[in-house]
DNA sequence: ATGGTCGGCAACCGA
């Protein structure tokens, strides 16, 4: 089974890229992120010609996720929060028998603004509900765009960034509970690599040329599914073609 | 060479 997760920086804009991709990879399940339409204007025909269920919530201009895969998704969840989420930043459901939640978590803006509290907030409310509604040692995956980098190997200039937005003990801490309840980061069972990105901000001239990069995309599964995972790899087809995306593709082969 | 990020969506916001 091959499983991956792309921020898509608008589904509508990367359409050419995603479908070339889905032709060469035909991934069984594919999380994206920033899919930033509304769920009225969807592209879900070209996808079902490729062959392609597809669960998504979006919203005007920000944000959206989908879960795009062969076999369709069950039990979906658009909700992270109980009272109902007013941002399209989660879904979750199952395909297979394998849980699965696909999360774009909010990026922070500035440390010490009320964006990066509310980024605090999501991650520990999404920690609460894995803790609360699922079993470390029953298959789960959860992928996305956490925007987060863990060590200095994961970014490009750790110093420079270090106690910033996406780079903050805060953040690192709040993602260290994921772990500490038994997620596994599926990339780093794999290989201790230093510069290894999966995102390269726009803003920095030829930032993907000389690896100016972050990663901060993740795949985590509970140890029965990490010990499934035969490869992961960073797919960087995404910055190869005219409308490259900011972020890559990251797919991993399971034994199931 | 005389500029220098994108995308959405209609003036800027968010990343």
């Amino acid at each position: 089974m091959k499983f991956a997760t792309f921020n898509t920086n608008s589904i509508r804009a990367r359409l050419p890229i995603l479908l070339d991709w889905l032709k060469r990879e035909s991934p069984d399940i594919l999380c994206l992120q920033e899919t930033k339409v509304q769920d009225q204007d969807f592209p879900l025909e070209p996808l079902e010609q490729f062959g392609y269920h597809a669960a998504f919530r979006g919203q005007k201009s920000y944000n959206g996720v989908a879960i795009l895969s062969k076999s369709p998704l069950q039990d979906p969840r658009l909700d992270l929060f109980e009272e109902g989420d007013e941002q399209a930043r989660f879904i979750s459901g199952t395909i297979d028998s394998i849980s699965i939640i696909n999360i774009y978590v909010p990026q922070g803006s500035q440390v010490g603004s009320d964006k990066f509290q509310y980024k605090l907030k999501w991650l520990q409310s999404l920690h609460d509900h894995i803790a609360n509604r699922y079993e470390p040692d029953a298959p789960l995956l959860v992928a996305g765009d956490f925007n987060v980098a863990m060590e200095d190997r994961d970014v490009y200039d750790p110093d420079g960034f270090r106690g910033g937005v996406g780079f903050h003990p805060e953040e690192q801490a709040l993602m260290g509970k994921f772990f500490k309840w038994g997620l596994v980061d599926i990339f780093r069972k794999h290989t201790t690599e230093a510069e290894q990105y999966t995102f390269w901000d726009y803003r920095i001239p030829n930032g993907f040329k000389r690896n100016m990069g972050w990663r901060i995309d993740y795949i985590l599964g509970t140890v029965p599914m990490a010990e499934k995972s035969s490869a992961i790899w960073i797919d960087t087809h995404a910055r190869g073609l005219k409308k490259p995306s900011d972020h890559t593709f990251l797919v991993t082969s399971l034994n199931v």
